[in-house]
RNA sequence: GGGCGUUUAGCUCAGUUGGUUAGAGCAGCUGGCUUACAACCAGCAGGUCGGGGGUUCGAGUCCCUCAGCGCCCA
């Protein structure tokens, strides 16, 4: 034991005899039912870790050291999600390059020496190397500021999401889907980002309010050019791709024109009037005009309807060729129409909208002004500018047909806190189509699918090549599909690969599988899943939880874990989200320097499960002192065991030693509940709670007492209460403050404090079941009047009493009775009077001396 | 528009099936170097529990309603 025990250097010392000892290592020898299984959250690997990665990563790591200490083998692996889009953003900054996927591999590539304004094209295989060796490096940083936290996990079971294994097992779950009918390949509208040029799937977007106008348009009558219907539309620019007007089946507005046509304003194509229930009467004038596509509702129209497809935005977001006259492009004026047109084509959308504006109003077509407005557009969510839909191949799980299930699985499903489940459930319940799995981009699993290319060339989507299991994981763009050879690829009579890859959540859906190692150590998946612990934050709940589950479902049968544990966001000390743009994130390091991991660790577990908490550096100074005032009293507790044998729990003897005691079963049972329920913040609470007032009561009516001969049973029994309460505090304390915990434990036991078992009440003298302190109770009530006489006099709390007259009722005498040495010594009170009566307390306290 | 959460001391938050006088920490104030700890200790003060209505012997807690804040979904 040290002579001024010091927060300082725990952290350095205890993580590398950590390291050094395995001491988080998993036993896979262990069966199932002694297992404990965490899918941990694979964070981001683009850029760095923030204070929100601390508060959540804390959580899970307490109720994994609680688990370990219960007697678990705790799988607790770590993972790097460094595939997919974040990445391949990353890379472009950092090296100023961008992936050119027609290059062919450069033979001594490397990567520009500045990362200058103009992004050099690079082929898509060096592309890849630079996001591996981007990955890597932040990987190393990740891990060592986790370390630093002290997060329990075993870091011999990490895994990265685009490693060879997690693609093969990602491939491999793939070609299971397709198997069993759960993966189709299509031809359909798809919302698509024209910045990065890829589908996105219903759970990466999200609505932002824009400003935009409405556009009142009038479509004269295709029979009589006095006739017309106005609409109006946010998306003048679509007026080409115009393919009917919609209004409400029972809107007596429009009901007679049903059937009719009218033609487009500036193109004169000739659309019909139909009517859909869809359609509101209420918005603008009650009649919409449909495009392919404005929007999903467009998509439904056009689908539901029977309607013809003209589209006019290119997957490059700008407007592309539009062959009025031909077939599919009728107009009454076709050349004019291609005049118009000739206006537009080749611009952005944006471009293209303010231009056609020109146009309409020099036409007359424009009725009156365009009214501002503020409306809600779908954003990819990393995304600048709105989707555009168009139609594209993707690949497609059909999760339409599963809600029923999904929401059975989702009911299954122990949320903490319980409330949690309805983001799931409105999720599902929202779903409004199957879930587009292609990404056209570079940095992520590729489908392990080639397709046949027929005599003429027609490529044979229908007829997907399949690679076998054994051969995962498999580049369809480098690799032969079985039966093929390399010189046929994109040969009539070969074959052509699968050139997207895909969603990064395609193969996050798959964490328990890659950390399990499934298909690929049976005997370890088979001890592993399914998990106990889903650990993750709110806002991927319809993203990485609703995926895995799907996933699950499909290829188990099973829900991928018992419990799911939310954690809640960090807010600035305004309360406002952190976001790098607003430039208010905190980063991990300074304050686990400053103050210390345990007291990060501390804040981190006050903040209780789902709930949003503010970064509050003064919480984290409260948890440093807490530290603190572990490391000293166990200090004093050990300061008075030492030189003598340490007295077991059969010399406690004293009833304000059993009474404390009692007090400690009820934490040991509170908290161990807590811990059962993943009620980390709950837990901390109860322990500390008990532990200030043991420091300033308990501990200092025993003071006197465990000073005294060690070989009286009084001060043996204050000594061995002192003993056994700390051993039980200190590992109560130990899943949030493991480094005090294992420092001071150090000073009197072999091995880890977080391979010591778990607390229970069984380990306290049977006299404690009754969960009496009311000795503790009243010694401290009196002593509390002692020290208010004294505080008020403005005299030290040394000076002595020279008489102290306590009235209260006989049995609560009786208590103080048997703590009265204890009372006396803590109090300096020199003469003890009771009388039977109303409760008071009389202090005299003695004269100044000198 | 629908849903979920939330509103308790100046601040951050506990308050479990309804049950004594609603708690803690921080900040504030007044004191004290007390043989583990001044990075500490002792004490004090501070709240009509968001508003209104209801159920009940009794409501911070249950019900209705309104409002603010946050989020999810459409």
């Amino acid at each position: 034991m040290p002579e001024r025990p010091s927060l300082e250097g725990l952290e350095e010392k205890w993580a590398r005899r950590w390291a050094e000892d395995d001491t988080y290592r998993f036993d896979r020898s262990v069966p199932r039912e002694q297992v404990f299984a965490i899918d941990t959250p694979p964070p981001t690997v683009s850029g760095s870790l923030h204070v929100g990665h601390v508060f959540s990563f804390t959580h899970t790591d307490t109720v994994a050291r609680q688990r370990r200490m219960s007697g678990k083998a705790v799988f607790y692996p770590m993972g790097w999600d460094d595939n997919g889009l974040a990445t391949e953003r990353r890379v472009q900054n950092f090296f100023g390059v961008r992936c050119d996927p027609s290059l062919h591999r450069h033979p001594d590539f490397a990567p520009p020496a500045d990362s200058g304004t103009q992004q050099v094209p690079v082929s898509r295989p060096d592309f890849v190397d630079l996001c591996h060796r981007l990955t890597a490096e932040d990987e190393k940083a990740f891990e060592a500021t986790f370390r630093r936290l002290g997060l329990s996990v075993d870091w011999g079971l990490q895994y990265t999401t685009i490693s060879a294994e997690a693609r093969r097992i990602s491939q491999r779950g793939f070609l299971h889907l397709l198997a069993g009918g759960h993966a189709y390949l299509a031809e359909a509208p798809t919302q698509w980002d024209v910045d990065f040029q890829t589908a996105v799937s219903q759970a990466e977007m999200e609505d932002r309010d824009v400003s935009g106008a409405y556009h009142r348009l009038r479509f004269p009558s295709a029979f009589d050019a006095g006739a017309g219907i106005e609409i109006e539309t946010t998306r003048p620019e679509l007026l080409p791709a115009c393919v009917a007007l919609v209004a409400h089946p029972d809107d007596p507005r429009y009901r007679p024109s049903f059937g009719s046509e009218v033609l487009t304003p500036l193109f004169l194509a000739p659309v019909p009037v139909l009517a859909h229930e869809l359609a509101e009467p209420d918005k603008g004038t009650g009649i919409a005009m449909v495009c392919t596509f404005g929007d999903t509702t467009d998509v439904t129209w056009w689908r539901e309807l029977g309607l013809p497809t003209r589209t006019v935005v290119g997957r490059d977001g700008r407007l592309h060729d539009a062959p009025f006259g031909e077939p599919g492009w009728e107009s009454q004026d076709p050349s004019a129409a291609r005049a118009v047109y000739g206006e537009l084509a080749g611009r952005t959308v944006a471009q293209a909208r303010r231009r056609i504006v020109e146009l309409l109003r020099e036409s007359g077509a424009l009725v009156g002004e365009p009214k501002p407005v503020t409306h809600a557009v779908r954003f990819y969510e990393r995304g600048e500018r709105p989707l555009e839909i168009v139609s594209s191949r993707q690949w497609y799980v059909r999760t339409m047909r599963m809600r029923p299930t999904l929401l059975e699985a989702g009911r299954r499903l122990r949320w903490h806190p319980p409330h949690m489940v309805h983001r799931y459930e409105s999720w599902v319940e929202g779903l409004n189509g199957d879930w587009n799995i292609s990404r056209q981009r570079f940095f992520g699993v590729p489908f392990p699918v080639w397709y046949p290319v027929g005599a003429d060339g027609t490529v044979g989507f229908e007829r997907p090549i399949v690679p076998a299991e054994d051969e995962l994981p498999v580049d369809p763009s480098d690799d032969v599909p079985p039966g093929y050879a390399q010189s046929q690829r994109g040969a009539p009579g070969g074959f052509v690969g699968d050139p997207d890859v895909m969603d990064t959540w395609a193969t996050s859906s798959l964490t328990p599988q890659i950390a399990g190692r499934w298909g690929d150590d049976p005997d370890l998946f088979g001890r592993v899943f399914p998990m106990d612990l889903r650990p993750q934050s709110h806002e991927i709940i319809r993203t990485w939880l609703f995926s895995t589950v799907v996933r699950s479902e499909l290829e188990h049968g099973t829900l991928p874990w018992s419990d799911v544990e939310i954690s809640g966001w960090i807010l600035d000390p305004d309360r406002k989200k952190m976001a790098k743009s607003k430039g208010n994130v905190v980063t991990p390091t300074e304050p686990l320097e400053r103050f210390g991991t345990d007291a990060v660790r501390y804040w981190a577990a006050c903040g209780r499960p789902g709930v949003d908490t503010a970064y509050d550096e003064a919480q984290i100074k409260v948890g440093r002192r807490l530290a603190t005032k572990v490391l000293n009293a166990s200090k004093f507790a050990l300061g008075r065991l030492q030189g003598g044998p340490m007295p077991g729990a059969d010399a406690i003897s004293s009833p304000l030693d059993t009474s404390m005691l009692a007090g400690l079963a009820a934490v040991v049972d509170d908290t161990t509940a807590a811990f059962d329920a993943f009620d980390y913040a709950r837990a901390l609470e109860r322990t500390e709670g008990f532990f200030w007032p043991y420091c300033d009561d308990y501990v200092e009516l025993v003071k006197g007492r465990a000073y005294e001969d060690p070989a009286d049973p009084e001060p043996a029994s204050a000594r061995a209460a002192l003993a056994l309460s700390l051993s039980v505090l200190l590992r109560l304390f130990a899943p949030v403050l493991p480094f005090v915990t294992e420092e001071v434990w150090s000073w009197w036991h072999t091995g880890s404090i977080h391979r010591a078992p778990w607390p229970a009440t069984a380990e306290l003298p049977p006299g404690t079941a009754a969960r009496d302190t009311a000795v503790l109770d009243m010694a401290a009530q009196v002593l509390g009047a002692v020290r208010r006489v004294k505080t008020a006099a403005k005299r030290s709390m040394r000076v002595p009493v020279a008489r102290l007259t306590v009235t209260d009722s006989a049995e609560r005498l009786g208590l103080l009775a048997l703590a009265e040495g204890d009372v006396r010594e803590a109090g300096g009170v020199i003469e003890l009077a009771t009388a039977v009566g109303a409760p008071e307390v009389e202090v005299v306290l003695a004269e100044e001396s000198g």
